[in-house]
DNA sequence: TTTTAACACGCAAACGTTTTCGTGACTTTC
DNA sequence: GAAAGTCACGAAAACGTTTGCGTGTTAAAA
């Protein structure tokens, strides 16, 4: 049970001094041949290796980043962390999570955690609690101490900061447009609650193609779900809304769902009630789930990319903090990551 | 763009030692009231926080754990690590991930850079490849400088250290057991090929139910699938041996299988043979998935209680990085989660 | 032989804390 | 009024690095 071993217990068992061993083991030219060799030796037989934390300390810099999500228990998010976790890898850097679990005040509390010198910068999005509090105090405190953020899918104008968003509104729109063209006449849109963006932007995008096609939106299709309830609960509240909807409306031979378990769910109560999909109805979702691909049958999805963009947030975060000098520049991008409409079998 | 405010800064700019400030700051009855007054409004305004790298080379202490996964994009090990940030934020952890994505090499590597200093300890779960190769120096190197180590679900009995396990081999027995009992006479068991020790323990428990009801073991029935194999051709593989293994024992009345997607994969294969799930064939997978819940019919499974796994694991970690007395006594456990059968549609 | 230059190494500071110990200024006590 | 004690604070070391600079020794040049 011993420790790792210390440049200063290297100097001590070869009559060294620490800074020798130092250079040493960086092939300094001020050591000599002889000297390199030996400490170096010495090093590989201990198995040397200097110690991250006294590095982070004496360069003010952790080569870690964090990253802050509302749930990690969705694929969605575990896409995201992947890409993340990949190019940070690639780049020489750590990543350290934590989970709000859309609570605001987790958030807060994991993002002081981090923000004392553990990491060089943060990727997050943000939870619903704080989407609804609008309160983003912590967000501008932390970056006012020089702290980089990165958000991605989850964002609000008012915080200045990268970001990395899908094109909601654009993917929401063609996919209607591809239920259009599918001939659907009556189309209806399930969907959350507006208070979080990408929510709202889908609803625009669907109203869009709705209108570039000149049909005329009727209040009646939407159904939008509050989304803060419990899982189980909103689930089966999910279902009956759906069937009144179904029921209020036989004509409806299209959905557009903001998600992939409202997707699915439109699909399970329309067998349900003895609709075919897709010949009775067509269903597309908005998703990078796993549901999607084995579900029965399987589902027309807009993907969006969630590894990607993981992968540009990584990028744009570790650019940002190894480019000091643009400190004061304060130039901020908004990366948008290009949907598709993945066709499967709910679609004709 | 002001950096973090240090002791040092705070020192100056009251005039008082550095020492003085962060008595202060601890209410050290060293310190007279006045000048702990002074410092902790001082303090406040600025939103003084401790460094945490500073302390962590201090203290030789981080308080991060790091956790070292095949997979992110996986339900199991997702909720394993919600399992592991709850109870390690709960006791003032932060958590750390690496991502072998199932190969030896970049298990090494990121051992590597998180056991220099990083963290206090490790979480993790062999890769497929360290359990091909059977290389774990790696795992032996970093407990000998006194790291502590906890394992779970894919673990071998050559490395001493804690672990957390599923009870495979009861689940899978208490699966089959099920099958058996709702009349299945001819059960195929799905599953991978044997490195995985908890491949061959469900096989085994697979094979002890047989045992116990006299019902002789067909090797015809069983199908072991390779599954080193990349994702879409595994998938496509998978099909087409199970279509086989159908047509060629149309008796087959039951089907375990050790993952979702196996079971899945068979009631798929099933329904396009035209045979009925539950009632010409019934099957039980062993999973923590999402698929499960929303499959058609919904699946019933094996469920490992992955959450649960995290928070097991987590305690164990930090119980042994905070008992500093134990060093010597080498004492490792291992806790076996039992499992759950979560009946649903699949089975009668 | 003396001066100069190269060489090989050590010293010390710095990163931001915490904590032990020492010390000067008062206050109390006899 | 001297000795003892209390109070309030500062100095310094330590955690493990890196690195600029100073320095003693030797070899080369004058």
């Amino acid at each position: 049970m011993k420790r790792k071993i210390t440049l200063k217990q290297i100097a001590r068992e070869l009559d060294v001094s620490i800074s020798t061993v130092s250079k040493a083991l960086k092939n300094s030219k001020e050591i000599s041949a002889d000297t390199i060799q030996k400490v170096q030796a010495f090093a590989k037989l201990y198995n040397y290796r200097p110690n991250n934390i006294a590095l982070s300390l004496k360069n003010r810099k952790t080569n870690t980043i964090g990253i802050i999500i509302p749930e990690i228990v969705h694929h969605f998010f575990s896409k995201v962390i992947r890409g993340v976790e990949l190019v940070a890898n690639k780049r020489g850097y750590n990543v350290i999570i934590g989970l709000s679990n859309e609570s605001f005040s987790k958030e807060v509390i994991n993002m002081e955690m981090l923000a004392n010198g553990s990491i060089d910068g943060f990727i997050l999005s943000m939870s619903k609690e704080t989407l609804l509090q609008q309160d983003y105090h912590h967000y501008n405190e932390t970056m006012s101490q020089g702290m980089p953020i990165v958000m991605f899918d989850r964002v609000v104008s008012d915080i200045k900061c990268d970001k990395v968003i899908v094109d909601d509104f654009n993917g929401a729109k063609n996919a209607v447009q591809k239920l259009i063209s599918n001939n659907c006449k009556h189309i209806a849109l399930i969907t959350t609650k507006d208070y979080v963006s990408v929510g709202r932007l889908r609803t625009q995008g669907y109203l869009q193609a709705l209108e570039e096609n000149k049909i005329t939106p009727q209040a009646e299709l939407i159904l939008k779900m509050d989304d803060t309830l419990d899982y189980e609960v909103h689930l089966e509240k999910l279902e009956t809304e759906i069937e009144h909807l179904f029921k209020a409306h036989k004509y409806i031979d299209g959905v557009f769902a903001v998600n992939e378990l409202y997707a699915l769910s439109a699909m399970k109560v329309a067998r349900r009630m003895g609709l075919n999909v897709p010949n009775d109805i067509q269903v597309i979702g908005f998703t990078d789930g796993v549901l999607s691909k084995h579900s029965t049958p399987t589902l027309t999805t807009v993907s969006q990319h969630a590894q990607l963009m993981g992968e540009r947030a990584a990028d744009l975060l570790i650019d940002k903090i190894e480019s000091e000098f643009s400190i004061e520049e304060e130039q901020f991008q908004t990366v948008v990551i290009n949907t598709e409409l993945v066709e499967r079998e709910s679609t004709k």
